[in-house]
DNA sequence: CAGGATCCAATCGGATACTG
DNA sequence: CAGTATCCGATTGGATCCTG
């Protein structure tokens, strides 16, 4: 988490460990809700795919972003990354356990949004419209 | 959500109701991973809050910050606002049904954090380190 | 085939100043 | 008190090119 944040929690009274909680509870919210992890996430969880399948199915990432979001999840230990050392090279990307209990997780939020996104449809309509 | 995944998803096939939904979990979970919309809403669950009382407790954020996450979380029916006509004025915030509902849905994300949050920074170390 | 390196546009977010 | 407007640096993400 950053540095900052870390230093004004702190300063506010809060506990430490509850400090590193908050700060490291929105660096996982920031990973799951940034542009591409949770429809990489998605696929991997009907089994192991290669990079190349990966490109294609989880259609107009670039390979900048899909490289930078398979090494944050493989650092956060939540993808394994196999490579055979065939030619030409085969790579593997598969959920951990530790992946498949967050992919559960974040179930959950998706289930919240399939139910409320009328509600907040609603609510967007009527606040751009009337304000 | 935005136009352009919109259009991706639909071109491979996928069901209008499902690219929807797609779209917008990612969406909230963005509104949700952003820099301070867990912080606010942790605060708000406490009970309703004005906004100097807000920007107080949430050390740290710029007042443009805190004046865009609320109107966010407003449009969205998340929070309610109600000015008093008064002189000073007072401004309240308050967390909405859905609101609440939705702070109850990302509390299991924060508990799958509490809980992994050992894994994961073990993860990284090994990552880090090693590679 | 897998993916790193580079360059650039768009967006995010902070500091500051100003208003009803 | 409760914001909005402006300016600017920092970060995000896409396009393209290059390599083992």
């Amino acid at each position: 988490m950053d540095t900052v944040l870390r230093a004004e929690l702190t300063a506010r009274g809060i506990a430490p460990d509850c400090v590193e909680t908050i700060g490291l509870v929105r660096d996982v919210l920031a990973r799951v809700g940034d542009k591409w992890t949770v429809l990489i996430v998605t696929e991997l969880a009907s089994g192991p795919m290669r990079y190349t399948a990966l490109h294609e199915k989880v259609s107009g990432i670039s390979q900048r972003m899909l490289g930078h979001t398979l090494r944050a999840l493989h650092r956060d230990g939540l993808v394994t990354r196999t490579a055979y050392p065939e030619v030409p090279p085969r790579v593997e990307y598969e959920l951990t356990a530790l992946g498949r209990s967050l992919a559960q997780a974040v179930d959950h939020l998706v289930l919240w949004v399939r139910a409320h996104q009328p509600a907040i449809a609603a609510n967007r309509e009527v606040f751009d419209t009337a304000g």
